[in-house]
DNA sequence: AATGAAAACCCCTCTTT
DNA sequence: AAAGAGGGGTTTTCATT
């Protein structure tokens, strides 16, 4: 069953179990997660499936722990473009920095806002560089995270 | 082999090959790996369980897809604390709101940075007046991110 | 650190209600 | 939507190099 364009899937109690448990961990199997919430494996194989079609949840990856491979800060970076029009050109670039994880075009001060992740604050001048240096920056304004003190997903 | 405290864990690239799949789909079968690396299934297996124990891969999660439950609204957020003292009793409230998904202790401008998911931008509001309400909060500035075009994990 | 083989486990389909 | 049964694939362990 497809839902129409821009309507929400609705998630019974048992979908939302489900859900928070591969969000938990992507490998739980179906035996467990049938322990749990009180239903057949066939069920909520059923159920996964009818969720995957319809995109609620996402394909499971693993997540590479930066720290551990000697990247330990977290950034925040505002970038000021001088004309909006740059903005295509200015994430293609983007793209090829590998160290940008997410960039956002925005409302507010800035017009593009980065997050970026470097081994040291060394690198991360590195970074800026590279930055200001791409077609129509003017200027950047830098976050730096002292400490995650919150990293999760949606609850609902 | 346990790492001294601090020290990275060296990948070669049999080990970055493998990340990468796993990046990109935490379900990779080790056959299919294994024809890729071109190692046993064993032998990627071992490697596997080793940057596991390291830390380095963390476990896998499944994504759930805020836009597909209505969660149109990707919105970054600086709070102004009149004392950063008070920082720890407001992390302490702000994990009771769902919408927070990430949160930074930070330098630069402000002094706790959010990374807030909602429905819509009344939703927002509701969030913003919460946040105006924790003690020690003198003020916010909201972006709202109208276009996410960099989602990704770190490449190394 | 890597291998092949075997055991244990799990996913997925099919059939039925 | 949900259940049980069975085949095929996958993970995991074991012995060996």
């Amino acid at each position: 069953m497809k839902s129409a364009i821009n309507s929400s899937y609705h998630l019974d109690s048992v979908d939302k179990e489900i859900i928070y448990m591969l969000m938990d961990n992507a490998k739980t199997s179906l035996a467990h997660i049938s322990k749990n919430v009180g239903i057949s494996t066939t069920a909520v194989h059923q159920r996964i499936k009818k969720l995957e079609q319809a995109g609620v949840i996402e394909n499971s990856i693993s997540f590479l722990n930066p720290r551990k491979i000697g990247y330990k800060v977290v950034s925040y970076i505002g970038v000021f473009l001088d004309q909006p029009s740059y903005y295509h050109d200015a994430v293609k670039a983007l793209k090829e920095v590998n160290e940008v994880v997410e960039a956002h075009y925005t409302t507010g001060n800035y017009t593009i806002f980065l997050k970026v992740l470097c081994r040291d604050n060394d690198h991360l001048m590195e970074i800026l560089n590279k930055l200001q240096k791409l077609k129509g920056v003017t200027r950047t304004e830098t976050f730096i995270s002292l400490e995650q003190s919150i990293n999760r997903q949606l609850k609902v």
